[in-house]
DNA sequence: GTGAAAGCGCTAACAG
DNA sequence: CTGTTAGCGCTTTCAC
C-alpha cells in the first residue's frame, strides 16, 4: 500500500479545511454539524474552503468519535424460493428508497441458511427480511442491543419489533370470497412452507374451509417452493383430479399466472372452468387475458415502516421503548379470474 | 444519547481484551489480524479473552487506522424498467453472494435518475449496475480515485473498468437463427431504449437483417419499457399486422412469455404460427407449454467478475493498473419456440 | 463564539 | 516475539 504522508490518510481532512479557512478544526466541525453558534462570517469561510477542497468528512472518523452509526443492515436469507419472487425486489426497492431519503446507508447481507454469525460492529440497526434458519442471527442482534425489526414474519416468542402481513386473514378473505361465489371444492397451491407467509396462507385456507364446514381434502393441497416450475406441475395434477376442483387459491401471483397458463393450455377457460385467486398483487397479474383476482399485501408499506421504526430507534436510542408488533392488513382485489361455479 | 463511560464507547474494546489476556493491545491486534508471529500461548489467551468478552473489533476504528475499506457500493439506478426484470435480482444475488464469501460489505444504493451526488467517503470500491442518467456519479468516483467497475454497460469514452454483455452479438445470433430457419419477416420487441442493453439488442437486430439483406420495416419494431404490460400491447399490435411476421425476437424472456401468452389467446400456435426468441435465459422460460428459445447471458458471471476485479483493486491498490473492458459472450439456447415458417 | 486538547478503538513503526 | 508510542479524522468538553 502506498503511503503518502505519515498516516493512512486518504485525502483532505478537516485540518486542511481549518487551515484554509483560517479557523480551528472545532469550528469546521461545528459548521459541518450545523451548530447555530458559528459566526456567519466564519461559517462562510469554512463552507468556501470545503467546496474548494472538495472535502467530505470521513464517516469512519465521525462514527468513531460519536459512536453513532447510520448504517442499516438488511439481512435476506438466500434460500432458493425467495428469488422467484416479486417480493424480494419489492422489499429492496422500498427499503432502499427510504434509506436513500433518510440518508441512511443500506448494508445488504444475503445470508446462507446456516445463518453464520454476523458482524454487527458499526451497524446501527438491522432489518431481517423473513427469518429462515437464521434465528440465531436475530437473537445475536437482540443480545447485542442493536435496534432490530423483523419483517414478513410475526415473531411471537422474542422481544423484537416485527411487521408482518396478515397472511391468515388474507387467505381467509380469498377463500371466503370463493365460497361466497358458491365454490365448495377449492384447491390450494402453497408457497415454500419454510416461510411463515406460505404456512400462514395454508393455515388461513384451512381455517376458512373449516368455518364454512367444508372438509379439508389433502389431495387438493399442493406444496411448492414458489417457483413457476412447481406451480405448473401442481396445476397439471390439479386439473387431472376428478371431479376437478372448481376453484384454486394460489399462494403467489407469479404461480397463479402459471396456473392460468396451464389451464388454458388444457383447453380450460378461466374463470368458467376454474376460478383462481392469487396473492401479492404483482403488477404482472393485470396483463393476462383475464386479470387476476388477488390478495394485495402492502409490501412497500411494510418495507417503509421497518425503516421508519429503525430510524427512530437509531436516532433516539433512549432506553428501549416497548417493541412494536404490527400486522398489516391485506385487501382482496376482485378482478376477473373468479365466477360462480358451473355456469 | 446515553453515555456510559467517558467516550462514546459502545462496548468492549481491544483494551479490555488486552487487560483480560494480560498482554498489550498490539498483541491483541496481531491476533485479530492473524499475524503469524504471535506465540501460541499468548494467542490462545487472547482468543479466550475475545470469546469471553464477546468482542468484535470496531470496523470504524480499523478503517480509520488503516485507511482501507472493504465496503463495496452497488449503485443501481432506480428507473422503472429495472424492476420488471429478472436482471436486477440476479445481479444482486451474484454480487451479494460473492461479497459475502470475500468478507466485503455490500452497500446498496438505489439512485434516482437525477444522479444526485454520492458520498463515497469510506467506500472502497463501486459497482455501477448500468449507467442511466447517473454518469456524473461515475465520473465523480473516477475523479476521487475510487476503484470502480461498470457492469452491463460498455463505457467507451471513460477510463473505467467495465463488463458488458455482447448484446449486439446475442441479438444477431437470435436473428441469424431465425433467418437460417427461413424467416424473412422478423419483428422485434425492444426493451427500454434508455438502457444500453436494449438499444444494443435493437442494433444487433438491425445489423443481422442488413447482413441477410432483409429490409428493415419500422412497423415491425415495437418499443417498450420491458414491462409485461407493454409487451402485451406490442404483441397484440404485432399479431394484427398483415401479412403477420412469422417470427419475433423479444428483448427479454419475461416479455417473450407474455408474447407467447397473447399469441395463444389469439388462437395462434407456437411455434407453428409464430416463432419466438427471447433474451435472458430466465428459468421461468422453461416452464411454459413450449420452452422458450432464448439468448443466455451470463449475469451471475458478470456480477461475480465485477466483484473480483474490485476485490483485487481494493486489496492491492498499487498505482492504477490498466483498466479492463470485458465483453462477455452470449449463447443461443435452442429450445422449442421456433420452427421453419409456414409448415 | 472559538480554540486547545483529550479521546474514540485500532494499527503500525520502532525498539527492545 | 512483544510492548510503547504516535497517530488516523473527527467530536466534544472546557476555558478563554
Amino acid at each position: 500500500m502506498v503511503r503518502v504522508k505519515k498516516g493512512p490518510s486518504q485525502g483532505v481532512s478537516i485540518k486542511d479545511v481549518a487551515a484554509k479557512a483560517g479557523v480551528s478544526t472545532s469550528t469546521v466541525s461545528r459548521v459541518i454539524n450545523k451548530f447555530p453558534t458559528v459566526k456567519e462570517k466564519n461559517r462562510q469561510k469554512v463552507l468556501k474552503a470545503i467546496k474548494e477542497l472538495n472535502f467530505q468528512p470521513s464517516v469512519f472518523a465521525q462514527r468513531l468519535a460519536t459512536g453513532k452509526s447510520n448504517v442499516v443492515m438488511l439481512v435476506i436469507p438466500r434460500y432458493e424460493g425467495i428469488f422467484y419472487s416479486f417480493y424480494a425486489l419489492e422489499l429492496i426497492r422500498g427499503i432502499g428508497t427510504l434509506c436513500d431519503a433518510l440518508k441512511l446507508d443500506l448494508l445488504l447481507h444475503l445470508t446462507d441458511s446456516r445463518g453464520s454469525s454476523l458482524n454487527f460492529q458499526g451497524v446501527g440497526g438491522v432489518i431481517f427480511a423473513d427469518i429462515i434458519g437464521n434465528c440465531n442471527q436475530l437473537k445475536e442482534a437482540i443480545v447485542r442491543g442493536i435496534p432490530s425489526v423483523v419483517i414478513n414474519n410475526y415473531v411471537e416468542d422474542l422481544e423484537v419489533n416485527c411487521i408482518a402481513i396478515d397472511n391468515v386473514g388474507g387467505a381467509q378473505q380469498a377463500v371466503d370470497y370463493l365460497v361466497s361465489l358458491g365454490h365448495r371444492r377449492i384447491a390450494h397451491i402453497t408457497g415454500d412452507l419454510v416461510t411463515q407467509a406460505a404456512s400462514q396462507r395454508l393455515e388461513g385456507y384451512q381455517k376458512a374451509l373449516k368455518k364454512h364446514k367444508i372438509s379439508l381434502e389433502e389431495e387438493l393441497v399442493f406444496k411448492t417452493d414458489y417457483s413457476r416450475g412447481q406451480a405448473r406441475v401442481a396445476a397439471e395434477k390439479l386439473l387431472k383430479i376428478s371431479p376437478p376442483p372448481t376453484a384454486v387459491f394460489v399462494a403467489s401471483d407469479a404461480m397463479a399466472l402459471e396456473v392460468m397458463a396451464v389451464a388454458r393450455e388444457k383447453g380450460k377457460t378461466i374463470p368458467r372452468d376454474l376460478s383462481i385467486v392469487g396473492f401479492d398483487d404483482n403488477p404482472s397479474s393485470l396483463y393476462g387475458p383475464v386479470a387476476l383476482t388477488t390478495v394485495r399485501q402492502p409490501l412497500i408499506k411494510m418495507a417503509e415502516e421497518s425503516v421508519k421504526i429503525l430510524n427512530i430507534l437509531m436516532r433516539y436510542k433512549e432506553k428501549k421503548s416497548a417493541v412494536e408488533k404490527i400486522v398489516l392488513p391485506t385487501e382482496l382485489v376482485v378482478r376477473e379470474s373468479c365466477q360462480v361455479p358451473g355456469s
